[in-house]
DNA sequence: GATGAATGAGACTTCATTCAT
DNA sequence: GATGAATGAAGTCTCATTCAT
C-alpha cells in the first residue's frame, strides 16, 4: 500500500492537487512551484516530491483535476435540464456554459485555453487535455439535441472552433468578454 | 539619442531581438532569458539589459518582430499572386498561407497561438498583438478578394475564429497537424 | 583649461554636486550612484566620470557641497539676529539651528550625523569633515557669546558632545525627535 | 519546527550569524553581503537564504547578535568587580568598558556607532537597536553604583550622550582615539 | 511513511568604470 | 571636450530536486 493509497494520503494527494489546480487557474502553469502549492495546501514542502515524483506530475494532475471538475459542473447544469425546444440564444447561452463554465471569470476561461495551447509544447499533457476534450464534445452536442436542434459530430467540431476562435481572439481586446464574443459568433453561425 | 540609435546599435539590438525571436518559437516564452538571448546573439549578458531595460521589454520586441516579420512574408506571398478567381481549395491554402505561414511548422504556428492567449497573461503585450491580428485580417481579406471570392469584415472574424479553433483543438492531437485541421474546417464552411 | 574651468564646465560640475548632495540627504550615502545622480541632474552619465573621476569624489563634493550650504545658512541666521542677552531656551534653539539646521528635518539632521560616523570608513572624507565641523564649532560658540552667556572652547565640545549623543540616542526612538532630545539635554546641562 | 530549530541547524544558523557580525564590524554594513557571508562562515551561499528569508533577516540578527555578545562581555566584567568606592578615573574606565568595550578597537567602537546611525535608514532594525541600548544603560548605572557614585536615569542618559557625542566627534580625527576622547569628556563632567 | 534540511543552478537586475569616437 | 556604448563583476533571491533521518 503506497502512501497515496492510505485514506490519508489519498486526502493529502488530493489537497495538493486542488492547491495546484487553484494555482493553474489563478496565475497559468508558470504558477504551480513546489513550494506554492505546498505552502497553499497547508503541507509540508517535500510533500510535494513525495506524492508526486516530479513537478510535470503534480501539474498533470491539477489539469485533470480542474478539467474534471468543469466537467462534473457540465454535467449538473445538463442534468437539471429539461428536455424542450429552446430559442436559440438561450441554446447557445446552455452551450457557452458547457465550454466555458457557468461563471465564465475571465480567469477560468483563460486557463482552459492555456490549458489547450501549452499542451503544445508538454505533450505528457496530452492524454488528459485530449480526453477532457472529447467529452466537452459529447456534453455540447447533448444540449443541443435536449433543445431540439440535434447536430452531427462534424457540427459540433465546427460550433467548437467558432467558440474557441472567438475566445483565443478576444483574450487580446482591451476590455476582453471572451463569453460576448463566443456568443455573438456562435448566433452568427446558427441563425 | 537612444542606445540604438547608431548604426552599430541598432545591429546589436536587432540580433538580440532576433536571437529573442528565434527562442521564442523554439521554446515558447519561457525560453526567452537574458542568458539564452545573449548566448544566441553572440553578445555578452550585460547587452540584454542595456538594449532593454527589463525582459518584458525584450519581450515584446521579439513577439513586434516575429509578427511583423510574418506578415512581411505574407505581403510578399501577396504580392506574388494575381488576380483571378481561384478553385477554393487553393483559396484556403492562400489564406492558410497567411494566417499559419507558408511552412506552417508546428512550433511556429505554436508561437502563433501562444502569443494570443499568453496576453491574457501579459498585458503589456496586448497593443502589439492587437495591431499585428489586425493586420492579418486585413491580409486574409484580400486574398479573398484577389481570388475572386470577396468577403466583408464579419466573414473574416469568422473564417479567422473556424482557423483557430481548428488550430488550437489540434495541438493535443497525437500527431498534430495544424494546419491541416484548419483546412478541413475552412473547406466545410466555405463550400 | 580643463572642463571644470569653463563657465560651462564650472555649472555642469556644480549641477551633479547638487545632485548628489540631495541624494545623500534623501537616500544616505548608498543612494550616491552615478546614474541616480546624472539623472537627477539632468545630466549624461558619462558627465558624472569626466568631472569626478571616480565615485568617491564626487561623494566628497557632495558632502563638502551640504557642509558649505549648512554653513551658509547658519551664517546668514547669525547675521539676522542682534547681540544681547537672551533667555536660556531661546540660545539653545539659535544653537540648536546651528548643528541640526534651521528646519531640522530628519532626514537632513540623520545626514550630519552619518556624515560623521561614516567618515570613520572613508578617511577620504576626513579633511573635508574635520574643516566643517571646526566651522560648525565657531558659530556655536558665536551664538553664545552673542547671548551675553560666553563659552570657552572646552565647554563648546561638550555642549556639541552632549547634543551629537543625544541625537543618535534619539535617531533609534519609535517616533523620532532629536531636535526635541538635544534641546533637553542642553537645557539640562545649561541651568 | 523551522529551518534553525535543530542542532545542527541551529549550529549553521549562528555560523552564519557570526560571519555577518564579524563582516559588520571589519566593513560595515555595506560588507554584509550573501556571498560574503556564506565565503566567511565556510557555507554555501544558498544556506544564507535558506536560514534568513532576505538579507534585511541577516542583518537584523547580526546586529542582535553582536551587540548581545557585547552585553554578555559588559555583565562579565560586572561580575568580576567588587562593590567599593573607587577613583572616578577608574569608574570612568570602567564605564567606557560597558559603552565601548574592554578592548575599544577602533571598527568594534565604530560599529558600535553605525549601528545607531544606520537604524535611522532602516526602520527594521529599530527593535532590536533600541532594546539594546536600554540594556547598555542599565549596566552603566550598576557600575556608577558599585563605585560608590550612584547616579539618576536622567544622569545615564546625559552621561552616555556625552561618551556617544565624544566618539562620533573623535571618529573624524586624523589618529582617531574615541576612548581617549571620551573619557576626557566624562572627566570634565564628572570631577 | 514523511519531512526538514540542504544546495547547485540559474533567474533578473544594477553598477562603476572604460573607451572609442 | 564630451558622451554614447559597452561590459565584467556582483548583487539578491527562487526553485526543483535530493537525501538523511
Amino acid at each position: 500500500m503506497t502512501a497515496a493509497s492510505t485514506p490519508k494520503g489519498e486526502r493529502r494527494r488530493a489537497a495538493l492537487v486542488e492547491a495546484a489546480a487553484e494555482l493553474l487557474v489563478e496565475g497559468g502553469f508558470d504558477a504551480i512551484r513546489h513550494r506554492a502549492v505546498a505552502e497553499r495546501a497547508g503541507l509540508p514542502l517535500a510533500s510535494t516530491t513525495y506524492y508526486f515524483d516530479t513537478l510535470e506530475d503534480l501539474v498533470t494532475a491539477a489539469v485533470d483535476h480542474s478539467g474534471r471538475y468543469e466537467l462534473a459542473r457540465g454535467r449538473e447544469q445538463l442534468a437539471k435540464i429539461s428536455t424542450e425546444p429552446r430559442a436559440m440564444d438561450t441554446v447557445i447561452e446552455l452551450a457557452l456554459d458547457q465550454l466555458l463554465g457557468e461563471d465564465s471569470t475571465f480567469d477560468a476561461v483563460l486557463a482552459r485555453y492555456e490549458r489547450l495551447v501549452t499542451t503544445g509544447r508538454r505533450p505528457y499533457l496530452r492524454p488528459v487535455v485530449r480526453a477532457l476534450q472529447d467529452e466537452f464534445h459529447v456534453l455540447l452536442k447533448e444540449i443541443f439535441a435536449r433543445s431540439g436542434k440535434p447536430i452531427d459530430d462534424e457540427r459540433v467540431h465546427q460550433l467548437v472552433a467558432l467558440v474557441d476562435g472567438a475566445v483565443v481572439n478576444a483574450l487580446i481586446e482591451a476590455d476582453p468578454d471572451p463569453r460576448a464574443a463566443a456568443h455573438a459568433m456562435l448566433r452568427d453561425a446558427l441563425t
